[in-house]
DNA sequence: CAGAGTCCATACGCATCCGTATAGTTTACG
DNA sequence: CGTAAACTATACGGATGCGTATGGACTCTG
């Protein structure tokens, strides 16, 4: 017992732990290793170096940042019903350890320092905002401007830990506010 | 000529410089040190350590983070106008080189891992939301949960650095939406 | 000019991290 | 069982950061 072999992704979850706790800093060789219970020897056996490390966690948080949020979604039949049903999965707080949710504002602030994950960012938002506009579209909403109007609201009250279901929910009010409108019929 | 003696503040105002540029591994006595051309010796006149240089940046930037916003805002007579002024002022590209503006968003993303940080910038966002309060009020807007959406979607648009100087604005939009509310009349 | 106080440069010991080398251990499987 | 592959531990040299110590330089005042 007590000695199991890391695959590649044990520590990239562990990356995303330790970056979600302690920042950008702790994704270091030796001090993911001593998180581990491991040694170096084994970080540089599955990784090249810790840039590699670093691409390897961002190819992983990319493949599942926008996909995950749009399976979620997959099953709310009504369009208006779905944004609500965003505004809702964007606030809860994170329970699973996936590498999602668990350290999204984490790895925005990372994004600030490293072009890696700047550029990492930048497409999934980019994304999301594409698919965001799509659900608006099919709500009689006009993207412009409230799918960057809700999606900064999403990213800013997480920044912000404030009203993590907490009622009344301002990103669900903003979306009931804009479903309100004239040009948004039930 | 080129041998200028340094002040605290031009220590300080380097390290906001260099943490928007590089984030917060760039606020180190050495790294500081190159970047003035200067060395090691001058920064440890001026402060005890790094954490006490770290409190001096916190120190200057809550003394302004709230009040520059509300001097801005003092000149505009009229409540409404008063949002709408704060919307204009928040998506503008910092041009001054003041700690403020220049490195909210570095300040933000270096809160999550510097204990000290982060308690400052919950200082500053209290104290922020508290001052919007009263311009909701004025305004005849309930401040919940318009100030929470309001100061959420200012930070988010931020973070995704779009919509600056940008028509429409998303923050301009949502004022104007909620302006338009049957509780705020004119 | 003298001396005190202010400010800066350099060198030192210690610690941490990087990436490599090398040897040891465990697992899969013929 | 025995060999090869997969995996891990440890040690090393080089780089960089911390905080201290110490000597030098500049400035203000009398």
């Amino acid at each position: 017992m007590s000695k199991p072999r890391l695959s590649p992704d044990d520590w990239i979850f562990a990356g995303f732990n330790a970056l979600a706790e302690h920042g950008p800093s702790a994704l270091k060789a030796e001090v993911l290793a001593r998180r581990l219970g491991s040694s170096k020897g084994s970080f540089y056996w599955h990784f090249p170096d810790v840039p590699g490390f670093h691409r390897a966690m961002m190819e992983l948080w990319e493949q599942r940042a926008v996909t995950d949020i749009i399976d979620a979604l997959a099953p709310v039949p009504n369009p208006r019903d779905r944004l609500r049903e965003l505004a809702k999965i964007a606030q809860e707080t994170p329970t699973e350890l996936d590498p999602n949710q668990a350290s999204e504002g984490a790895i925005r602030a990372w994004a600030r320092a490293a072009p890696l994950v700047r550029h990492t960012v930048d497409r999934v938002d980019a994304r999301r905002l594409a698919y965001l506009d799509t659900l608006l579209i099919e709500a009689k909403v006009p993207p412009t401007p409230y799918s960057q109007m809700i999606y900064a609201t999403l990213i800013g009250l997480d920044d912000l830990q404030i009203s993590q279901n907490q009622s009344p929910n301002p990103l669900c009010h903003l979306i009931e506010l804009i479903l309100a409108q004239p040009f948004a019929q039930a």
